[in-house]
DNA sequence: ATCAAATATACAAATATTCATATATTTGAG
DNA sequence: CTCAAATATATGAATATTTGTATATTTGAT
């Protein structure tokens, strides 16, 4: 239906939109961290954080390294790193922006 | 349910997430383009390109000006086609995996 | 005032995602 | 071998997204 590079990077992005996997994410940023650990920082149920991971699996956002029962989670591709940094300032300008329009809409008087 | 920051972010993430809009972006870093533009160039129906731009607006990830009955279009921050080209370096590194993966695969005799 | 062009919105069926709960699998220790 | 810890998967109901079709709105020209 549509091209198979676009489908494709629409999954990428989609992949990257939920608040629990962004929260993964940023994690994961730090360095590698084992499902146990992503559970005990983030304050969820094991269940939820290995169902997010599955999906960051299959669509090759994180990889995998097995020790003992462990599995030990890591960015797959560093430049990710810099994306997440990339819109977090796209998100720091937009938050500017809006706090610039409600200041505006709360002191003019037309 | 969660943090309103990362819904936030996954709301901006979600919004990349679908094909017709990544064309739509992609076409939107060139330069501002009205909606029959966009229409002609991706050769979709206006009512697709009109849905589609609500979402990418009500996310604020583009910008409208009006000029007679036409309405053209543009990215709100250029962050974004940063952000899209980074993207981009990912999909080509995931891509050069994949293919070194495939290629190991047809030449190992194990 | 009427018309046509450009754009936006409404609606609903099909499809996909989310998320809680339950169950499986894998591995190392004893 | 048995058990417990760690992780993964299955299932399904609730919710959200997609997408085609129809209709509405806005604007400029005549």
């Amino acid at each position: 239906m549509y091209q198979p590079l676009h489908q494709f990077k629409a999954e990428f992005f989609k992949a990257l939109g939920h608040p629990l996997r962004l929260v993964i994410l940023e994690q994961l940023i730090a360095g590698e961290k084992s499902v146990t650990d992503l559970q005990a920082a983030l304050g969820v149920d094991q269940s939820s954080v290995s169902q997010q991971l599955a999906i960051l699996r299959t669509r090759n956002i994180v990889e995998t390294r097995k020790d003992g029962t462990s599995v030990f989670y890591r960015l797959r591709d560093p430049l990710l790193a810099e994306l997440l940094e990339l819109a977090r300032s796209i998100f720091n300008n937009h938050l500017i922006d809006t706090q610039a329009m409600l200041q505006q809409l709360a002191t003019t008087d037309t």
